[in-house]
DNA sequence: GTGAAAGCGCTAACAT
DNA sequence: ATGTTAGCGCTTTCAC
């Protein structure tokens, strides 16, 4: 169907290898017999058929990146980083969305590595990555991004500060005179989770009260049941901290109209056109797709030594909601 | 490295082929031999190369999508929904974003054409696409998504209606008594943006004036410029269009605090919790996506039926920023 | 039921 | 400066 090397070659009445010279611009072929090589290729509009040369070249200059769900701002934002950066060195991307399902996860990985990427990013929804043994002992190198890999496994990982994104938000609302400040986070399985309740409960010491602790997915119907429950305590939350995007935005809805001092963990679009705005501890996405696609490419690059442990630090962005 | 058939035809004992057999599925092998062969496969960790077998079999089971930033919340969604069609079908997606620029559209297009991917999803950001003509006749379907390929191809399109939804956000202010409705939309090189347009002049029809129309790219002090503009005029606007999401949002943050009747195209999270919240003419990303997918698919698996050229319906959604 | 040989389109190593 | 040969890891064809 479509023209190879050879049909080139034969066109332009010369050998393959020639051929194989000219498109790959490599030295030591006659200007003459190049510009021949070029016109037919212009004529049978051949183009190099790039399976077939990762084949015998032995890398594909292909990256898998698996995250949690593309639709998602925050990964969207990931996502769209690490593109820009390998793309500028000449990698492209498969990607695959996990939906937070570890199978998936362990599918979508097996389905690169089989492609044999010469690189994989992961933003892991399981907790078990002992299947990726064998591929990084093949040579695959593998960074975790956003949460770290299971037990077992030691790869390069890049994380931000969730426990200390936390203490800046409880803190925040500590110093404006909050006492019974309530967490309403994401189901403790989940990494982020777990941390930014760990950043919660050592900043508020003695002032943790596990009633005003909620983990779970972030489903309106759910966390209106929480609220209510912890708004009819004799001593109910006057704050609250949202442990995720979704859950700020989430939590905005359930108190419809009611109004209670806030701190989101994650910024989010119009999160300053809201009234007040909605004060957030802010992580960097793009960031973090960055400076895990520059450690992959460089462990790509040969870089062996040990594995790295990166963590980006967040900030505070005050808004109003907490002055009002 | 890695281990190969053949590596696993030496372990146990048994030709090339039989292991291909075994790995295949294929039938006539025996159970015990089958059995030999499976737990060398275990044994050395062997798993297909799928660029190999790719390239002997001339299909690689993979789309190439080109969309204009994956970091829009827009894209994503229509991103992920495309991602959810195919791999279904066994496919995996390698993803580029354009960035709006064509020569970069044009470059990702190209690299996934060389490896050879089965199909392309385009969302095009150029308004020439005679360079894909060779792609398309050596049998490389493509689907054009949210705009139109340039003039001269044909290619199977799905768009939304655009002119249309401009009509039901401009018939929905008109109903409420406006006359001067301000259209603030990207430039006039963007399909959807020219769409929407003309859905607004011809709804309008004798009360179009030229002096309530704005097109550029959607920077805060662009707006924020043609806004003043037309509020200085002797008849100014009483209800504003804006032709986007990005639109909107930056024309709530131009507004700051003055409050004017007004419908965005498109729809985003958020708009609910608005005060007052933002009717919009909401499009369908998932569907786009979902409906690209599917007819890339069946043109993948052979259908060569004329080309053809959906529209997805819109439709408004009344939240009070006409009514407050 | 099993295997040997050819070849997908290319690059690497070695002639000439 | 150009060409020949082998082989990447697999599937296809055909033979046993």
């Amino acid at each position: 169907m479509r023209p190879t090397m050879n049909d080139v070659a034969r066109a332009a009445g010369v050998a393959l290898k020639t051929v194989s010279r000219v498109v790959n611009g490599e030295p030591g072929v006659n200007e003459s017999t190049a510009a021949r090589v070029r016109e037919a290729i212009q004529e049978l509009g051949y183009s190099r058929n790039e399976g077939a040369r990762m084949l015998r070249r032995g890398r594909t200059a292909t990256i898998g990146l698996v995250i949690e769900d593309v639709g998602d701002p925050f990964y969207a934002g990931l996502s769209r980083a690490v593109e820009e950066s390998v793309i500028r060195h000449g990698y492209l991307l498969l990607t695959g969305s996990s939906g937070e399902d570890p199978g998936r996860e362990r599918e979508l990985v097996r389905a690169f590595c089989d492609r044999r990427v010469d690189g994989l990013i992961v933003i892991p929804a399981g907790s078990d990555h002992t299947y990726l043994r064998p591929e990084l002992d093949a040579g695959t190198p593998a960074v975790f991004v956003d949460r770290p890999p299971g037990p077992g496994i030691d790869a390069d990982t890049v994380l931000c500060d969730n426990a200390g994104g936390a203490a800046l938000a409880v803190g925040h609302l500590l110093r404006h005179g909050h006492r019974r400040i309530a967490f309403l986070g994401d189901s403790p399985s989940i990494f982020t989770a777990t941390e930014r309740l760990r950043g919660y409960r050592e900043t508020l010491g003695e002032l943790f009260d596990e009633r005003l602790v909620t983990m779970r997915p972030a489903t309106l119907e759910g966390v209106r049941a929480d609220l209510d429950r912890m708004f009819a305590l004799d001593d109910p939350p006057t704050a609250l901290f949202t442990g995720n995007g979704r859950f700020t935005m989430t939590t905005l809805r359930a108190l419809a109209g009611r109004w209670l001092p806030l701190v989101g963990f994650d910024d989010f679009e119009l999160a300053d056109l809201l009234s007040p705005g909605v004060t957030v501890v802010a992580q960097d996405p793009a960031g973090l797709g960055r400076v895990a696609a520059e450690l992959l490419l460089r462990r790509i690059g040969g870089d062996d030594g040990p594995s790295e442990h990166l963590r980006l630090p967040v900030r505070l962005i005050v808004r109003g909601s907490v002055e009002r």
